[in-house]
DNA sequence: CCTAACTATTAGATGACCTAAGTATAAACC
DNA sequence: GGTTTATACTTAGGTCATCTAATAGTTAGG
């Protein structure tokens, strides 16, 4: 114990290093591209809805516990994004016939139409950064964002 | 113009795979920190407190004008942000005796040991998750995350 | 000086988030 | 079959982040 004292407060596993870069680095990159985004008043739902759209589209007849779910929120929360979303028409909240305690919601042609604008037009400002890239930086992104992707994805579900 | 009709819907630039791919796994890695850091209570102060913490213990003395820049939010925001960390004595906040329109942020004693104690919490969280990973993989992170920190991290500034 | 520019705050609004408490429906169990 | 329990959602009340517009105090320029 006493023998391993030595710099406690700089550790050096490339592990930590890496820690520290992702922190740095990946919060910077969301940063950048939700300002862009609302710098071109692309922004026409909050991010939480438009999470919440994107969940519906892939899950039509999605309850609201799913979407809580995806959104790693309370149902209390959730119910008020999707709430929003209904009263602007954007997506359509029926409760289930089978389970009446349930709520079926689909995305409205509105809904769907502003859902697939609003990710494009994200997709395009993240393309025009990199538009500054080789192709090689291209590939080590790709490659490293699959790493990420792997060690990050588990337990995509309960927040608490 | 009417010859470059084909699958418009679908876009295949190496740029265009690697932001769909950005926009998926970069703001699943930063919502599962943060879901981490909730879970075990280490969400002490909010992101944006936290980050107001971090630029004032890197510029001591810093002007409300500098935290909004920093942060990329108006000067009120940046002002109610600084508000609850002041009325929490985690900073200092006194009127700049040269310039007296502005105020001069400091970080107290306890402001410095939380920011301390969260800032090595959130790292310790990611560095455990790349535990799982090898070290070629580390340094095909590494190397991405310089591509990308180069790539955004131009035009800090202004946000509004 | 006195106006123009700048720094910070206050006021008022919307939205995300929480916990706790309700309402309504389904399942389960004597 | 009726009571109890569990489930799905909403409502109520609170904190915090965020904006724009308006205000107060300070400095600088003409």
């Amino acid at each position: 114990m006493a023998l391993r004292v030595v710099s406690r407060s700089e550790p050096s596993t490339a592990a930590d290093r890496c820690a520290r870069e992702i922190l740095e680095t990946v919060p910077l990159v969301m940063r950048v591209v939700r300002a862009e985004m609302r710098r071109q008043g692309a922004l026409v739902v909050s991010v939480p809805q438009f999470r919440a759209l994107a969940f519906v589209e892939r899950h039509p007849g999605a309850s609201l516990a799913g979407v809580a779910e995806h959104l790693g929120v309370t149902a209390p929360t959730a119910s008020t994004i999707v709430d929003r979303l209904v009263r602007r028409r954007l997506v359509g909240r029926v409760p289930d016939p089978a389970e009446r305690r349930r709520v079926a919601l689909t995305l409205t042609p509105a809904g769907g139409r502003l859902f697939a604008r609003m990710r494009s037009k994200a997709r395009r400002h993240v393309a025009m950064r990199l538009a500054g890239a080789s192709a090689a930086d291209l590939r080590k992104v790709a490659g490293a964002l699959a790493v990420l992707d792997r060690l990050f994805r588990e337990e995509t579900g309960i927040i608490g």
